[in-house]
DNA sequence: GTTTAACACTTAGTATTCTAACTGTTCATA
DNA sequence: TATGAACAGTTAGAATACTAAGTGTTAAAC
C-alpha cells in the first residue's frame, strides 16, 4: 500500500494548464476582455469569410452550445462582433467581427505568441519538437 | 503575414488539460461528487495528520481562499469532512476526512490512476519518461 | 404532402471559481 | 500592554460554463 495517488502526468498537465491560462488572461486582461474571448474574437475573425457558425465554435473550442450562445451574447451586446442569420439556413447564425472588434486582434495574437514563446523557452529545439509530437499522440489517443 | 495564431503548444495544453477533467469527472460522477471533490478529499485524506489547514489547499490545488471555504462548505455540509478550530491557533481551521468520505478514497484514486493510466498508453516507456521529465521543465519555467 | 427526426440556437436554473471587502486572531514593536 | 500589520477564513456579488427543456427550421421517410 502506498497511500499516494501518483498521477505526475494528470497533475501536471492541469498544472501548466492553469498556469498558461493565467499569464494569457494577465496579459488580455488590459485590453478589457479575457483569454477566452480574445481566442475567440481571433477565432471567428480567422473564419468569418467561410460562413462560420456557433456549431463550429462550440467543436472548436470544447464548449456546449449553449456555453457559445452565451459568449457570443456578450461579445454581441459589447460591439466586438455580430450574428446574422443567413438567407439560405434560418436555422443559424453567422459571426463576424466587428471594426471595435478587429481592432485588438493583433494586440491578442501578440500576448498568445509571447505566452507560448514563454512556455517552452526553457527547452532546446530539438526538445521543443519532441514534445510537441509527444503532445499531439496524447491528444489523439484521448 | 500568416493570419494565424499559430500556438500548438497552448492549445495542446489546454486541449489534453479538458480532456483529463472530463475523463475524471466521468468516473468520479459515479459516486456523487466530481473531480475536483474527489482529488480534494483524497489529499486531505494524506495530509490531515500533520495539520492540514485550508490556505495549505488554496496552495496545493491553485486556488483562492474563498473558492476552497466554498469547496470546504459543501464536502462539510455534505458529511464527508469536518473542520475544527486547533487549541493553538483560533485563526485556523484543521480538516478532516470522515468515514462517509474516507470509503470513498480508494475508488477516487483508482479513477484517477485509470486516468492517467489510459492517457499515457499510446506512449512507448521510454516516451512517457521523456515527456515527463519536459513537462517538470516546462512547469518549473511558468 | 405530412409527419418525424435531426439540427441550430436560446432560456432558465445550477455549479464553480473568482475578486473585493469584511471579521477576528496573532505577532512584532514600541 | 496597546496598536498596527499580517494572517486565516468568510461573505457577497460577478463571471463562466454546464444541463435540461424549449422554439423554430430543415431534411428524411413514408
Amino acid at each position: 500500500m502506498r497511500g499516494r495517488k501518483d498521477t505526475p502526468y494528470s497533475d501536471l498537465f492541469q498544472l501548466i494548464g492553469l498556469k498558461l491560462k493565467r499569464k494569457a488572461d494577465e496579459k488580455i486582461n488590459e485590453l478589457g476582455l479575457n483569454a477566452q474571448q480574445g481566442r475567440m474574437i481571433s477565432y471567428i475573425y480567422e473564419h468569418q469569410d467561410k460562413g462560420l457558425i456557433q456549431n463550429d465554435l462550440a467543436e472548436a473550442f470544447n464548449r456546449r452550445g449553449a456555453s457559445i450562445t452565451s459568449m457570443l451574447q456578450g461579445l454581441e451586446k459589447k460591439g466586438y462582433i455580430e450574428r446574422k442569420i443567413p438567407a439560405n439556413n434560418e436555422r443559424q447564425k453567422n459571426i463576424y467581427v466587428l471594426p471595435k472588434g478587429a481592432e485588438l486582434i493583433e494586440a491578442f495574437d501578440q500576448a498568445f505568441r509571447a505566452v507560448e514563446k514563454e512556455s517552452i523557452q526553457s527547452l532546446t529545439e530539438e526538445e521543443q519538437q519532441t514534445l510537441k509530437e509527444l503532445l499531439i499522440k496524447i491528444n489523439r489517443s484521448l
